[in-house]
DNA sequence: TTTATTTATTGCAATATTACGATTAATTAG
DNA sequence: CTAATTAATCGTAATATTGCAATAAATAAA
């Protein structure tokens, strides 16, 4: 069907998979390690740097933008981007308490 | 298209992603969640822990089995799976050090 | 060997994603 | 106003994902 039972699911497993979902693609990594390294750039830097056409760029950056983890300011003609720290944070923790949670003992069960 | 350019982004930006990739789905994260809570089950438990057909959670474990968070044991018919320790702490090491690279520093620039 | 149990695979339908050309805003410069 | 610059949106093609019924495979129990 294509479409997730998002339903049967907590909202605390939703969320974090939706952020991971937006993680999970290169050109998106990608897009954040600039940002992160020139600390701020427009659309058309990207374009370049990355080597995607810029409907592509402009729609990788709509995805980062909708769960927050960049933001994007009008500067003239052009919207400077970079990374929005508070919610860079608060994902930073959720992934860290993730992976947290498995015990450091090891298995006795099975595997 | 649907297909990813992975030839244009470095080995590290594409393995990141392949990983957040699989993270990227709560049925997924559900199963982690499930296999660490009970330290190992096979997958008929999830079946029912997670309200999903039988094909769908083993669509889901081959997944999850693939990037080889998860590991399954061959015991009699059934197979025990559990969390793949060594793996998930460097997938844990990964993400860490991807978030770890924003400064800590505010933005000058602009946003 | 037959039956039961458990998981994987196949095949398919519905939907989502990726990518880009063409176009449309939106703003600045002249 | 007009032209130039920049990014977003629209439309579309190709491919991927999600989910499940049906079936197959693999092992254990009788």
């Amino acid at each position: 069907m294509g479409i997730t039972k998002s339903e049967i699911f907590t909202e605390e497993q939703n969320k974090l998979a939706s952020i991971a979902k937006v993680l999970g693609h290169p050109a998106r990594i990608a897009i954040i390690q600039h940002l992160i390294k020139v600390n701020a750039c427009i659309c058309g830097d990207l374009v370049e740097e990355i080597g995607l056409a810029q409907p592509t760029i402009s729609q990788h950056l709509k995805e980062l933008k909708n769960i927050g983890i960049i933001k994007g300011n009008i500067e003239g003609t052009s919207i400077c981007y970079c990374i929005d720290t508070a919610n860079w944070q608060a994902y930073q923790k959720q992934f860290a308490s993730f992976f947290d949670t498995l015990p450091k003992v090891k298995n006795t069960k099975c595997c």
